[in-house]
RNA sequence: GCCCGGGUAGCUCAGUUGGUAGAGCAUGCGACUGAAAAUCGCAGUGUCGGUGGUUCGAUUCCGCCCCCGGGCA
């Protein structure tokens, strides 16, 4: 059953969402090439320039059907993240709108869209010398000897924190050290919404769990023929610190780890295949507790969709 | 055919000086404000290869049988 029809000027955005492999893009440019839309990227991982095929990234054909913005714009150097997508997802809403054009924001990203819809709060930048000095001192110490530390500089965020959660206590500590003042005095102030899911129509492409895995593993396999190791190759030789997103894409680690000798390409691919479906598992628990506007609705039921 | 090693959770394995067992991974569920394709939390599951014996009690000790490796012939 789709939904009921509402009149394409009433709608001032289309937002897509859904798990990995579940055929967003291809409903994206269904619906755009009808309404008079622009494709707009809410992947954390489609951004990156050097990775297309492994990232599912539409082709160049695609693109081509109609205009598509956010797209493999960042170098894989980068650390982008949800703050610039923000910056960079208002301007070209509002860029797109002032040609008439419908935004169409298609991605799988979670943290994006619920920034989009509930505001991300203004937290001063981190400099990149701090960032840096912040995690050299934290290189090799265990997270809950982080906690501590945290706690005795900020323990208001600490309070709030896993001692077993590395990733969000070196933000913390970063932020205080750039800012002196806690994380979560700033997150408690939250930023005005850029878009109402009122006057948006948001879709959670949901196809059956069993189904979407398979999926997930026959793309793994297109992808590898259609030239994800020369593209991993690529990244590979620019030798960049194995931190950043853009080394972290699902497949990525472990075809490197190939290429140098270090696994075999069969569980190389296995464990693409396994990190993917992992990940669309906590898509599924992202948006049903997280984003619980979205419109919940199998493939089929999209493809008939009218705006 | 003989010798050695092994058969314990979906997988890889640990363990029980005899009182019916556990890690990692997988699986399921969940958290989530600038790395989010990230990071993190919780949970379940077993005729302990089969069979007979010893014993109050056997997955654990003993016999026989079956299966899988390796070696010898």
């Amino acid at each position: 059953m789709s939904g009921p029809l509402r009149s394409k000027n009433l709608v001032s955005a289309v937002l897509i969402a859904g798990p990995t492999a579940s055929g967003k893009s291809a409903l994206a440019i269904s619906l755009g090439s009808r309404l008079g839309g622009t494709v707009i990227n809410a992947d954390s991982m489609q951004v990156y320039r050097d990775l297309r095929v492994i990232t599912a990234r539409p082709t160049a054909e695609e693109e081509a059907a109609l205009p598509h913005r956010l797209f493999g714009h960042v170098d894989a150097a980068t650390n982008y993240s949800t703050g610039f997508w923000i910056a960079d997802a208002i301007a070209t809403i509002k860029a797109e709108r002032a040609q008439g054009r419908l935004p169409i924001l298609c991605g799988g990203t979670g943290l994006y869209f619920k920034a989009l819809l509930r505001g991300l709060s203004d937290i001063p930048k981190v400099p990149d010398d701090i960032r840096a000095r912040v995690r050299a001192q934290a290189e090799g110490l265990p997270p809950a000897v982080l906690h501590e530390r945290l706690k005795a500089l900020d323990p208001l965020t600490a309070a709030g924190l896993r001692p077993s959660d590395p990733q969000r206590i070196l933000r913390a500590l970063e932020v205080f050290e750039a800012t002196g003042q806690p994380l979560k005095s700033f997150q408690e102030k939250r930023a005005a919404p850029l878009l109402d899911a009122a006057q948006c129509r948001c879709i959670f492409l949901a196809p059956e769990r069993a189904e979407l895995f398979h999926r997930i593993d026959r793309r793994f396999d297109i992808m590898m023929e259609a030239g994800a190791l020369d593209e991993v190759k690529a990244l590979a030789a620019r030798d960049l610190d194995p931190a950043l997103p853009a080394m972290r894409a699902h497949g990525v680690p472990g075809l490197i780890a190939y290429l140098r000798g270090l696994a075999t390409r069969e569980d190389a691919v296995a464990k693409g295949k396994l990190d993917t479906r992992h990940y669309a598992k906590r898509q599924f628990t992202w948006f049903r507790h997280q984003l619980p506007e979205f419109e919940w609705m199998s493939v089929e039921a999209a493809q008939g969709l009218m705006l």
